[in-house]
DNA sequence: CAACTAGTTTCATTATTTGAAACTTAGTTT
DNA sequence: AAACTAAGTTTCAAATAATGAAACTAGTTG
């Protein structure tokens, strides 16, 4: 599906994607079907990724699901790869202010990854939230995340996405997105306009480094029922400061002194 | 350090645990002198994984840290291999009920994963719990695993721990342990008697499935200001219940009719 | 500018992965 | 109970990929 190459590793990471896109447990022979691997090969794989604790086997059922050894390494790259420590109280502070669903996301391969939430009404769920991956062309944080990208990498992404139209204002080129994504750059914010769910809307900004490398993205959601984009507009500069102060802490954040001296 | 084996993924995968046990963004050079491979194999590894966005690299400052894409795996295991999603309504419930802290865990390697958490006074935090680990040899849940663990399991599981002694109660050998292990499953509970932090206290249980082996452990928490032994005892049979209706649709759940017929 | 440091590339040697096919269970049918 | 079947597991020579010492590059520093 994915054929990334990389040798053994890559491959083996394939695998363990396969497993995890299935959303359940899956018997071998199910992998196989879909799996581009002979047998031989697809099974010592999936025994290497069940040693390793990467994949769990139940045995009473005889299926493979992804292995609690990730909820670990995630819980390690949330904390140390992610925006969300460092967002949360200014993350928290927004939400209470605007009173409205507050992401934030970063950008995985060419796909959105929400790393964090905050609903005003609800207490956060845990996982159920952050780890949710959305599409990059039709969401507010994946079109500002885009816009900001370089030349190159743009490309890339926007050559991965899959332009299946979710709703009438949905993208359904690279071309129309584009030009999109050059507004954006000229304003410094963008929109979802009812483009990936009817009903609902978003503002979003980037958050970049001072060498302008895409950070993540913030936004704030809501629904026509409620506002409009107008209304979300105005709301542009308390988020802007939002973003620029993650910004500036993500910066100063990262880096220890020096390595102790061995 | 840990050594794994399982050729080259195995390895792989070792550095990858080596960059998140840093907990914060590593320079190549810091990963060498702490890494059992030479220079170009290490930096191999290092630009699969990168590439493979296990890892992301920070240019600015030349630094790797575990990448968003585990985020994004780790939220297909906490759905589709953890308790967490299956037991939510019933520890929401016991959480509610006894007024205390819940813990839902499971066990990874030699190592207690924290799956979920309810505290009854202030709203959830995302990761900063879930994916948190823990010793298992001085924790409520740890041990109420161990206990029912088969022979070359608990075998397996008893020669990784460290019993570092953290406080007078601490286990500090296999023996003692393993003597406690034998109540434990004599009474179907067991308790951290200060174990791990001092005022500390919680009653543990196992969640089972019909065949006896081990899905994870639900405990309930508290200090010894605020009760004592005696006082969660009284709570075990509720939360015996909750253990039980978790392993119930634990075996119900997972699974669907047959496969597609190609 | 020479010496040092951090990161990157090379390439012959070595070790691992590969996958067709054969084999083993366990379950089902005749 | 023998004959089929489906799912999972093992084998082994050939093909491929990983290895790591050493050389190289680029950026700092005394």
């Amino acid at each position: 599906m994915t054929a990334s190459g990389d040798g053994t590793v890559g491959k083996a990471l394939d695998v363990l994607d396969q497993v995890a896109s299935f959303g359940r447990p899956v018997r071998f022979t199910e992998l196989l079907e879909h799996s581009p691997f002979p047998k031989a090969t697809l099974y010592r794989f999936v025994q290497t990724l069940t040693n390793q604790r990467m994949l769990s086997f139940d045995p009473d059922r005889g299926t493979y699901a992804p292995g609690v050894r990730l909820v670990r390494l995630a819980h390690a790259a949330w904390q140390t790869a992610s925006l969300a420590p460092i967002a949360r109280d200014e993350i928290d502070a927004l939400s209470a202010e605007v009173g409205e669903t507050v992401h934030l996301a970063q950008l995985d391969h060419a796909q959105v990854i929400y790393v964090d939430k905050r609903n005003a009404a609800e207490p956060v769920q845990m996982f159920s939230q952050s780890g949710k991956v959305g599409p990059a062309y039709c969401t507010g944080v994946g079109k500002a995340m885009m816009a900001y990208l370089p030349e190159a990498a743009l490309h890339d992404v926007l050559g991965q996405q899959s332009y299946h139209q979710f709703t009438p204002t949905t993208h359904t080129s690279a071309e129309s997105l584009q030009a999109e994504l050059a507004d954006i750059r000229a304003n410094g914010y963008g929109f979802d306009r009812e483009e990936h769910e009817p009903g609902i809307i978003c503002v979003a900004v980037p958050i970049l480094t001072d060498t302008n490398r895409v950070l993540g993205a913030l936004s704030v959601t809501s629904t026509t029922t409620r506002t409009n984009l107008a209304g979300l507009e105005s709301l542009v500069p308390r988020i802007q400061t939002t973003a620029d102060a993650i910004s500036k802490e993500a910066s100063q954040w990262h880096f220890p002194a020096t390595v102790t001296p061995h």
